[in-house]
DNA sequence: TTTGACCTTAACCTCATAGGAAGGTTTATC
DNA sequence: GATAAACCTTCCTATGAGGTTAAGGTCAAA
């Protein structure tokens, strides 16, 4: 039937934390949930499975913005999917990016602390790198 | 000799913004500057050094508390390789942790995307995922 | 000398995504 | 009826920047 959640339980039936929710609302991601007489928060199983969608969502890194498109694809039975693997393929290109810059990130400075002894002098390739290097620089 | 430089070429010099500039002096990441009569901001040659050692370490992701101990272990002549060679490599273990964290979400991400089929019609597999999967909760 | 272009200044607001604390009300439990 | 737990709002913090505004400074050409 219609059970009612208050947030702390929506909390942790969603996995997200009361917090959240109530910023997810304030931004307007969510719609106001009805409240009781004395202004607890009320959510319904419908509202809950919007909370788990957002998380699962967040979990994928998918932002806040990208997210209100999901939700409207969601509820919208007109939906094209085409629309939704756009969103998805370029959150997925997104993705790809920050995994090169990381892995370009990761690559320099190995090989520059490879070349730092780490011991008690105070000779270190590292800041010697970052103080002179001109290959680093962008 | 000792050429002074306005914040925007010393912007321009270092890669930085202006603006960055200002905010690293506001937070205490280098020494406020001199400044001319009329109270601009001027930049001899270490300082600029300081810049460009900034922004190299911010390209390698450093963050800027991390580079301020950067800079003190820079500036220390009697500093051990040690502590910049484990200040390093926890750097390299954060972007490995994110790397990963980025992995997964493409895995996962790349998979579902792929059974939908992305035309006109409503059915998609990447909104069922995020609307029951159990399979992404955390 | 004035005009215009461009620089700089400080103080503020915004973004995204949260965490936390303060201070007050409501509900549940003993 | 007391106390604890949950809830409420509002504001501050962090991260690392970007933008805006309104003012004043600098410099060269006309």
């Amino acid at each position: 039937m219609g059970i009612l959640l208050t947030i702390g339980d929506a909390a942790k039936e969603s996995g997200l934390t009361a917090k959240m929710i109530r910023n997810y609302e304030q931004s307007g991601l969510i719609r106001k949930s009805p409240r009781t007489e004395s202004g607890y928060r009320l959510y319904n199983s419908e509202q809950l499975n919007q909370l788990r969608f957002i998380k699962r969502a967040r979990n994928l890194g998918f932002s806040l913005s990208d997210i209100q498109s999901l939700l409207e694809l969601w509820q919208n039975p007109e939906r094209e999917s085409r629309l939704v693997k756009e969103l998805a393929q370029s959150h997925l290109e997104e993705i790809s990016n920050k995994i090169s810059e990381l892995q370009q990130m990761q690559q320099v400075l190995t090989k520059v602390a490879e070349s730092c002894k780490g011991d008690a002098s105070p000779q270190c390739s590292i800041l010697e790198q970052l103080a002179e290097s001109s290959t680093l620089n962008s």
